[in-house]
DNA sequence: AAAAAAAGAATGAACGTTCATAAATTTATA
DNA sequence: TATAAATTTATGAACGTTCATTCTTTTTTT
């Protein structure tokens, strides 16, 4: 159906739209009318697709949350062993990271300000349990420290939310080796 | 002079309504009206105390990044070991992070945003540099990994954030054990 | 011709900021 | 030392603008 795909394709148009402009000025630079312009819409169409802003940045959290646990877990080989694994989704995570600039700083922005319903989040962190099943594997296997998925989160996958911010900043670059690097770095820190 | 301290009292009380409000609701949430009320001032009064919203905002960022630095290296022992002085300041960071919640979820909040200018974020970096010093010693006398200091930083202090973050959405509790495990993953992350 | 989708204009409320004025304090004059 | 002038500090109301949202009308699709 033509219409849907069209009516598709506005409401990814709109979410486009707010990412950028979230991005660039913070939730505050993005009005419903500067959201509907850069959307080639009218404000009032907007509320034909989301019941209100809040809504619109909610979806759009659980949007953007859920292409990221796609691109953390694609490829994933149950086969591999435990490590290999990990290595997998960290590297995946941090290729994101790197490929995805808007979406990963959209993220980074939602993870630490108020602008996200506790419950949206709550929805949000169901996307990443394969992770945590995974600790909770390792754990067993007395192949990574028995400490609570918080801190393993903590010292493994956020770090790399600081380094995307400071490439974005032009203070460092992200290239092969400080990638290894810093998988190593993770590694350390929680392996047995 | 009773005059003087009046002004600054009413300056920090102005910096504190902004911490409190920017805490709960975001930048967007700290009205200058908003400000004014909780100062129990009249939000004219504001602009003599500040240019305009945006230099209060980087005002408080940068008094609040010296407290913390000022917390950090509080009772720095030059004589001590290298690590000791590292564990020092990481705790310090940490009781800061536990104790002054308010003052850490604004910091966090203001590193992943568009709302300081990067001018004054370049100047909240440099209150921090003995700990990029102390790095540099450390990476000298082969204590620690060579690896670049935001490297460094991304896995030791800034998992501290999120796990600030959990604590403060109560998912997890920060007691002495898990920040000791805390400590024993920043190290293992970085150590030679 | 009927229904659905989209538009632009308009809504009241709230924004950051400025204004003219009033209160408080300091300085100068007696 | 008491008082008047000058200056500083603070105010509440008002500024123009923009906000999120809704209303009415027009366009598009069935």
């Amino acid at each position: 159906m033509a219409l849907l795909q069209k009516s598709i394709e506005k409401r990814m148009a709109l979410l486009k739209a707010t990412l950028n402009l979230v991005n660039n000025g913070g939730i505050q630079g993005a009005s419903m009318s500067k959201v509907a312009k850069l959307a080639n819409v009218s404000p009032a169409t907007i509320y034909l697709y989301f019941e209100s802003k809040q809504d619109m940045v909610n979806q759009l959290y659980l949007d953007v949350k859920a292409s990221f646990a796609e691109a953390a877990f694609k490829e994933y080989d149950p086969e591999k062993s435990v490590k290999e694994r990990f290595e997998k989704i960290w590297f995946n995570m941090a290729d994101f990271k790197i490929n995805q600039k808007e979406e990963a700083s959209f993220l980074s922005q939602c993870d630490n300000t108020p602008m996200i319903d506790e419950e949206t989040r709550q929805e949000g962190l169901k996307f990443i349990t394969p992770l945590f099943d995974l600790w909770t594997k390792a754990k067993e296997d007395r192949i990574i420290k028995d400490s609570s998925p918080y801190l393993l989160y903590a010292f493994t996958i956020y770090p790399l939310a600081f380094l995307m911010n400071m490439e974005n900043r032009k203070l460092c670059q992200l290239g092969d080796t400080v990638l290894k690097d810093a998988f190593q770095a993770a590694w350390d820190s929680i392996k047995l």
